[in-house]
DNA sequence: TTTACTGTTCACCA
DNA sequence: GTGGTGAACAGTAA
């Protein structure tokens, strides 16, 4: 479900919550969801640990614990992260809980079970997670049109899946991936060599913007969060082409269409973004 | 009953 | 090596 909108509302409504908390003990329902080291090795390192502070880089989130070792985890689609009361409501497909020292919980919730954690030790180097290829974060300076082409100018693969590829920029998924391509007024299908020079200045331009509108229209309270279960999260209101196939664009009036590129459906306005570029 | 799904990785083939 | 496709993971909901 999340892309890095929703796992930075995630980090910044757990944070307060989880920031020097003491992890008294750790419930295992569901050892697979720990892929490294092992679920046994996990455990004994976290227990007796305090989460120092919490990080998200792309879609990973990190617990930074006082022992220098920290915890990772993706929630891939339907992962979900709970701060709650120890008599919360157990719900369905509840595969972890940490049990803090004020009496909370840490509960993951995951129904696919796609989600994983990892434990990186302090002293040694990150193979496991993936996060070693992520590309920079949207918001980094050194996105810029020049820095764009370079990376995935050449591609003939469509720009939609270039921008999918965590390798090029961490965090955009398929709805962001549509609504920024909304935003530059480029075509998904289009070949990302085929892109123009403005066309570069537009979605360097955007992919922060998009983004971080996208963060600030999430924003919502610990309370709205826990009720909603961490899963209901503030962007649907404000998604302009993804899950509107068929609407009116809210830019011209045109019927916007739906495509299929590698698996994935993309929703597009065929007027303000056509097939073709302008010459 | 069938299909699609907001993520990622891997196998296979051209 | 590159690129494209499809499957796998597993469950729910339309």
């Amino acid at each position: 479900m999340p892309e890095l909108p929703e796992v930075e509302t995630v980090r910044r409504i757990l944070e307060p919550q989880l920031k020097g908390r003491r992890i008294s003990d750790l419930t295992v329902n569901r050892p697979e969801i720990i892929a490294h080291p092992t679920a046994d090795i996990f455990t004994h390192a976290v227990i007796g640990t305090v989460i120092a502070r919490m990080g998200r880089r792309g879609k990973y989130l990190f617990l930074h614990l006082d022992t220098g070792n920290t915890i990772l985890l993706h929630l891939r689609m339907t992962g979900q992260l709970l701060a709650t009361p120890a008599d919360f409501p157990a719900e369905k497909h509840t595969h972890l809980i940490f049990h803090l020292d004020d009496g909370t919980e840490l509960r993951y919730l995951d129904t696919r079970r796609f989600g994983r954690f990892w434990l990186l030790q302090k002293t040694e180097k990150d193979i496991w997670s993936g996060i070693q290829k992520l590309g920079p974060e949207p918001f980094d300076p050194q996105i810029t049109p020049a820095w764009l082409r370079e990376k995935i100018g050449r591609s003939r693969r469509p720009v939609k899946e270039c921008l999918l590829d965590q390798r090029t920029v961490a965090g955009i998924g398929n709805i962001y991936g549509d609504e920024i391509l909304f935003a530059a007024k480029i075509c998904p299908a289009r070949p990302a060599c085929s892109l123009r020079e403005q066309e570069w200045q537009t979605l360097a331009a955007v992919i922060p913007a998009v983004l971080q509108k996208a963060v600030d229209d999430n924003r919502m309270t610990p309370e709205e969060y826990l009720e909603g279960r961490g899963k209901e999260y503030r962007n649907d209101p404000f998604l302009q082409v993804y899950g509107h196939e068929g609407d009116s664009c809210p830019c011209c009036g045109a019927a916007l269409k739906r495509i299929t590129l590698s698996g994935r459906s993309s929703v597009y306005c065929p007027n303000c973004q056509p097939e073709q570029p302008i010459p």
